[in-house]
DNA sequence: TCAAACTATCTTGAAGTCAAGACATATGAG
DNA sequence: CTCATATGTCTTGACTTCAAGATAGTTTGA
């Protein structure tokens, strides 16, 4: 293992592996379980800013995913929870719930008529543009953490990890209804 | 942004952003968005070796916190829903499961009348035992599918981190009772 | 043209999680 | 010793998510 300045939570839990089962490796627990407890730490905390606009995180990735698609801001339930990597299911409760509060409208799709259209509404749209400007500068003040150097090589390497992880013969599949 | 070898979606999304919100620098969601979108994938895929084993992510966290802490592999449900970052509630509910499969026991605590400890049965201590070493060849495979000296870099600035995250005076609180 | 296969969405029921608070016990200041 | 406060656990109710399947509309191939 790399010398570190300062032990982690995962630390532990690998010395403790190593002393009750020294028969294992289990060093690959120390960057997997790394990326999983960042992420959880990382929801956590980001999650504060999105209760300051009175969404959740789910609410706002909805309303992000349509506002970086681009004016009209108008999407499928399909586009938006494959992109989102939720059920179908879970994208009904969200939707209703976001058309509830207005950031978004139902407009029927011309060219499908099983579907309905996602749009943001002029609320939403506010909204959001202002959430996501609070919502990018906390996460500068997080990477400013640690050293610039040390944010670069994380992007670099996270996104080799990433692009094996997205591959279509790896991934596993994502219920949407069949 | 560093010119990578193949694009994720995170790229996708930095520019789309880049497109709608020419006024924003958006490149903190870079590598925070990976590590959640790692995150994501990365316990769909580890999820899959639990269901083998007839259990949850969630039941795999407990069973192996208990395996490491050593024998008697004993401990309070306090001790065990601070370490794995969940709320008192959600760990009643999980020992009741674990319980129901006859892999924990409640023993009485002598040391305290409010309290049961939580022990692991040999059915318990049997099983994590084996799920522990499928669990850490699936993750070792997944490392497998980047280069070494990308694991070992991703560890490293990983824990820097994930080191800052966890210092108590930033952290959100867990709420267990009060 | 028509039926079979496919697709997009929503519904339903089950499961897991959390926040808040209830309850019993423990601790400590006086 | 006693009471106020702190602590550990469980309960409750709401919310979110998922898997499976129902429903309605679309596409394809003969």
């Amino acid at each position: 293992m790399t010398d570190r300045l300062q032990p982690d939570a995962v630390d532990a839990i690998l010395a403790q592996w190593k002393r009750e089962r020294p028969d294992l490796d289990a060093s690959p627990m120390g960057p997997i379980g790394r990326i999983m407890r960042c992420s959880a730490l990382l929801q956590r905390r980001l999650g504060e800013t999105f209760s300051t606009f009175g969404m959740s995180a789910g609410e706002f990735d909805v309303l992000a995913t349509l506002r970086r698609s681009g004016a009209p801001y108008c999407l499928s339930p399909k586009a938006l929870f494959s992109t989102l990597m939720i059920t179908s299911g879970t994208m009904t409760h969200r939707l209703q719930r976001l058309e509830a509060n207005g950031w978004v409208l139902r407009v029927p799709n011309s060219q499908d008529a099983r579907s309905m259209l996602v749009q943001l509404t002029p609320a939403g749209l506010e909204l959001i543009d202002r959430a996501v400007e609070v919502h990018i500068e906390t996460e500068r003040a997080i990477l400013a953490l640690i050293e610039p150097t040390s944010v670069t090589a994380l992007d670099v390497h996270l996104s080799a990890l990433l692009s094996e992880l997205e591959r279509p013969d790896c991934e596993a599949p994502v219920k949407g209804g069949r």
